[in-house]
DNA sequence: GATGCGTGGGA
DNA sequence: TTCCCAAGCAT
C-alpha cells in the first residue's frame, strides 16, 4: 500500500511538475547546491531571478571562491538571511581547498559545509548525485503527516517518528525521482493554507481527508512580531551597505533607524556575524569588498 | 529544545 | 490590514 501511494505521487509528478531552471539536465551539483541554499525558508518565485543571476555570474565554486565574501552578500540581494550567503561562500572555499572544486558527493561530507544541515545535504545527495536518502523538508512533513498520520500539520520539531516514516518509504528505485515529487505534493497542492485536495493523487487513501479534515489541535505553531526587531533593523542596515558603491559613511546608517542603541546592537551583530566590516575611517563595507 | 535569523506575497 | 509562512541551520 504505501508502495500505490508512491506510485500515485510519482506519476502525478510527471504531469504537475514544475520546469524549475536547477531540475534542468546539465545543471550540476554546484547549481543544485546553490539552489538549496536560496530554497531555505525562501520561495521558489523569490528564487529564480537570483539563481540564474549567480549560475551567470558565479557558474563554478572557484569562480565564486576567488571573490570577497561580501560580493556574494551583495548579489543575495533582498533574498533574505544574507547569512546563508556567507555560507555558500564558505562553501565555495571548501570546496575549492578541499574537494578539488567538485561539490562532494556524499552525504557526510555535504554535512560537514557550513549552512548544510540534514535536509540540504540529502537533498544535494539526493537530486545532485542519484543518492538514496530520506529527504525531510517541510513539505514532505505536511504531506506525511497528512496522508500517513491523519493530522493536518506535522509537529514543530521533526520526530524520530516521522524519519522513520520517511526511510520507511523510500523507494529501492530511483529514490531521487520519489523524494522530488513528494516534496512537488506538498508545494502544489497539499499546501499549509489551503490544500487542494480535489486535484490530489492520493485524496482517496489520505488519512487527513478520510478523517473529514479535522483542525489541528497541537500547541500553537506561530507568533512572530517582525516590526521593530533587531531583524527589521538588521535588514535595513545591510541594505545600505548592499547598495552602495563605496565604504558607507556612519550617518548614513544612523538615518534607516532611529533608536541608536538598538541600531548600534544590531550593526555590531553583524559585524560580529562577518556581514559588514568596520574601517579604520569610521566607515562601514562590505567585507572584504574594494569598490 | 527554544531562539534568532530577512523578506515579500497571498489569504 | 494583519497574519501566516516559504526546499532550514546553528547555537
Amino acid at each position: 500500500m504505501a508502495g500505490a501511494l508512491r506510485e500515485a505521487i510519482v506519476d502525478w509528478y510527471g504531469v504537475a511538475a514544475r520546469d524549475l531552471p536547477w531540475r534542468r539536465a546539465g545543471v550540476g551539483a554546484w547549481g543544485v547546491l546553490v539552489s538549496e541554499i536560496m530554497l531555505q525558508q525562501t520561495p521558489v518565485a523569490r528564487v529564480l531571478p537570483v539563481w540564474e543571476d549567480w549560475m551567470e555570474r558565479w557558474p563554478t565554486p572557484a569562480a565564486l571562491a576567488d571573490e570577497p565574501p561580501g560580493e556574494a552578500v551583495r548579489h543575495w540581494g533582498r533574498l533574505g538571511y544574507p547569512r546563508r550567503a556567507l555560507n555558500l561562500h564558505a562553501c565555495a572555499r571548501a570546496i575549492t581547498d578541499d574537494h578539488d572544486g567538485k561539490v562532494p558527493s556524499t552525504y557526510d561530507e555535504l554535512r560537514r559545509l557550513p549552512g548544510i544541515g540534514d535536509y540540504t545535504a540529502a537533498a544535494v545527495a539526493s537530486f545532485a548525485y542519484g543518492g538514496s536518502h530520506a529527504v525531510l523538508d517541510t513539505n514532505v512533513r505536511r504531506v506525511l503527516a497528512r496522508a500517513v498520520r491523519g493530522e493536518e500539520f506535522p509537529p514543530k520539531a521533526t520526530t524520530a517518528a516521522e524519519r522513520t516514516l520517511a526511510e520507511s518509504l523510500i523507494p529501492e528505485v530511483d529514490a531521487p525521482r520519489w523524494a522530488v515529487a513528494v516534496m512537488e505534493l506538498g508545494a502544489l497542492v497539499c499546501t499549509a493554507r489551503a490544500p487542494r485536495c480535489a486535484d490530489c493523487p492520493v485524496a482517496g487513501e489520505c488519512a487527513w481527508r478520510l478523517a473529514g479534515r479535522p483542525a489541528y489541535d497541537g500547541p500553537a505553531r506561530r507568533g512572530q512580531t517582525y516590526a521593530g526587531t533587531d531583524r527589521q533593523c538588521r535588514g535595513r542596515l545591510l541594505a545600505v551597505l548592499r547598495e552602495a558603491h563605496g565604504p558607507v559613511p556612519k550617518p548614513a546608517l544612523d538615518a534607516v533607524w532611529s533608536d541608536a542603541v538598538q541600531r548600534e546592537r544590531a550593526l555590531d551583530g553583524l559585524v560580529a556575524d562577518g556581514l559588514a566590516e568596520p574601517l579604520a575611517d569610521g566607515t562601514y563595507r562590505l567585507p572584504g569588498t574594494v569598490i
